[in-house]
DNA sequence: AACTCGGGGAT
DNA sequence: ATCCCAGAGTT
């Protein structure tokens, strides 16, 4: 059952390898690194551009390296999960110290870099040295249930270790590079999510789930999340052509991005002209100010949290003290910085751009 | 083992 | 609205 898959699945590649992609074939680990991290829980269409910027930017790890942090972030804006931004440049700047800026061939010292874990070791370690390493990815965990028709839960400890054993065990270990893009391949175009193609199913005859009529139940998940709600007010402070920005870093989303003064609140807050100067005033001591455009409520859904919010833009006078510690940046310099998708969202509405002053 | 980290497309 | 995507790091 197992060499009937493995032979069943390389041969439908062979025929069916028409999904294109810049990083397909490239022997590059550089390359390969940076476009698994990119595409890590993020759809192809999602990447591609981000890789094809990246890569039109920075043609070797050494030109990565050597990059500002606000401007690899600001070329990561949007993708999300930006910590793998953060450890890309670690890792890139690692290599380059430590190396000579010549990427590790071995899967031990692969899996040793930050923001790799064991499916982007086992990609890059196939497809650039042709390793015997089979990935464990979304597709394969589907596929693999599928046809082995198995029920334990994909995300528990025990799941994983079935899964990637198994995974190991129908690799195709001869063309480890060719094996793992085509059951992904696989995974994407025939054997989906949401109403696989079981009819022109090449595997069809001995899939397991198919067989039993099991096809929709698998994989399993066990673990369902919580999606918490937020109310993001933000508080463009202008003074002089310039706004207040705050860089975050605590261990909240968006660290390493921009945003304006915060206020969060647990329950939406209806602000209008009175109600946000009576806020300035009696919560954080600011008498003199002008609102001068308080935005319509904006949406952002993530996975795991909605956020919704305001964008509240108010003239000073004078700069109070307290605001003294924050970074002031004219107005022109705010397109440099890297933001949230939520808060450049609101920086490229008209309301915004035609009141810059 | 459980939590947390984005954003977007398909259904 | 819900699911899931070429997952990984921290607690």
């Amino acid at each position: 059952m197992e060499k009937k898959f493995t032979d069943i699945l390389m041969e439908w590649h062979k025929q069916h390898n028409s999904r294109e992609m810049p990083w397909k074939g490239e022997k590059d680990p550089y390359k390969i690194w940076l476009s698994e991290v990119i595409l890590q829980q993020t759809r192809v269409a999602q990447g591609w551009k981000y890789y094809t910027n990246f890569i039109t930017r920075y043609p070797t790890i050494r030109h990565l390296a050597k990059a500002p942090d606000q401007e690899v972030f600001k070329l990561w804006e949007g993708l999300g999960y930006y910590n793998r931004c953060k450890n890309l440049l670690f890792t890139a700047r690692q290599i380059d110290r430590e190396r000579n800026g010549i990427f590790p061939d071995r899967y031990e010292d692969i899996l040793a870099l930050k923001g790799v874990g064991p499916y982007t070791a086992a990609a890059i370690a196939s497809f650039a040295y042709d390793l015997p390493y089979a990935v464990v990815d979304g597709n394969v965990f589907r596929v693999l249930a599928r046809y082995f028709g198995i029920s334990e839960p994909i995300d528990s400890t025990s799941g994983k270790q079935l899964f990637t054993g198994l995974a190991q065990k129908v690799l195709s270990k001869n063309e480890a590079g060719l094996y793992n893009q085509a059951i992904m391949d696989f995974g994407a175009t025939v054997c989906k999510p949401v109403a696989p193609a079981c009819s022109s199913c090449p595997l069809q005859p001995y899939c397991t789930a198919f067989k039993e009529g099991r096809v929709n139940q698998l994989p399993v998940k066990e673990k369902t999340l919580l999606r918490k709600h937020r109310w993001f007010y933000y508080f463009l402070f202008e003074h002089q052509g310039k706004i207040l920005v705050n860089f975050r870093s605590g261990k909240d989303i968006w660290q390493n991005l921009n945003e304006f003064y915060l206020l969060e609140t647990e329950e939406q807050v209806k602000w209008d002209e009175a109600t946000v100067k009576a806020w300035l005033k009696e919560q954080i001591g600011i008498g003199k100010a002008t609102v001068n455009h308080i935005s319509p409520v904006a949406r952002q859904q993530l996975t795991h949290q909605q956020i919704r919010g305001q964008f509240i833009r108010v003239g000073l006078p004078s700069v109070p003290s307290f605001l003294k510690n924050y970074q002031w940046q004219p107005v022109e310099k705010l397109r440099k910085l890297p933001f949230p998708r939520f808060i450049t969202s609101y920086l490229e509405t008209p309301a915004f751009q035609e009141t810059l002053f």
